[in-house]
DNA sequence: AATCGTTATGTCCAATGATATATAACGCTA
DNA sequence: TAGCGTTATATATCATTGGACATAACGATT
């Protein structure tokens, strides 16, 4: 059901180190914990398990010098989660790395986007069959 | 042994249309070929398998209104493969991206580089741009 | 005709990744 | 104290991906 691309358009994986690296994926998870104030309501919310939500804070929490999100346990609530400042900073640094890109990448994307087989402006009659095996 | 991340830095993946993108591995692929002449030398040498290798240019050359890869059956070398225009024009645009990308983004790694946690400098103190004067 | 290296495919299996499920611990409130 | 929702974690199952292997077809050279 995933179906995979959201947007279209560059997307940015920015490697910071030997198995360290941000993308898309966890600054959406660290944003939706930020709205949502808990790992299980973030992962819910972007349709995914809370498994996957917590290793991937997990990984991230390890791989910075400090975490990028605090949780806790129990309470009124029953615990919850929110971001860090440098959770913020970071989340926020990849939106704009992520808008600058575009950004300036918008004439190529352009041209590339040209030479699709669903957009074909130039002479070919050719009707092409999009048969996904 | 894939040894994981080859090279530091931001690493573009241009997504063109649903289930239509080209990211880093597709153009080594491309380049590989046009500089062994053949998929399955091109794969070898980037350690894929010819499966493989031969899976994703036929993925590549379906998705666009022409072929990117070129291939030839028998002959005196058994065959071969080489670009067509349009797969050296995809190629060297989305060189020309990533080069973009990466110099435009460069106050930003160095920014998140900083926070990692191999890197236990001071991040707090450093002077990131000296204001105008 | 035999040889050779390559393209072109199919089938099976291993590794990986994600999901589902099941607990335990926690700490506030009623 | 019991209850609640959440974090934290282990285990088992399912889905996807990639690799290994096996062939067939091909066409120039010998």
């Amino acid at each position: 059901m995933k179906a995979g691309n959201k947007t279209l358009g560059p997307r940015l994986r920015v490697v910071l180190d030997t198995n360290v690296a941000i993308g898309p994926g966890q600054v959406d998870l660290l944003e939706a914990i930020a709205e949502t104030g808990s790992i299980s309501k973030a992962g819910r919310s972007m349709n995914m398990s809370y498994r996957r939500a917590w290793l991937l804070v997990q990984r991230m929490n390890a791989h910075f010098h400090s975490p990028l999100v605090e949780t806790a346990k129990g309470g009124n609530s029953g615990g919850g989660a929110r971001l860090t400042a440098l959770g913020q900073d970071i989340a926020s640094c990849y939106r704009q790395m992520e808008a600058r890109a575009a950004e300036v990448l918008e004439p190529e994307m352009e041209r590339l986007r040209g030479l699709l087989a669903s957009n074909l402006d130039d002479g070919a009659d050719e009707e092409a069959d999009p048969a996904a095996p």
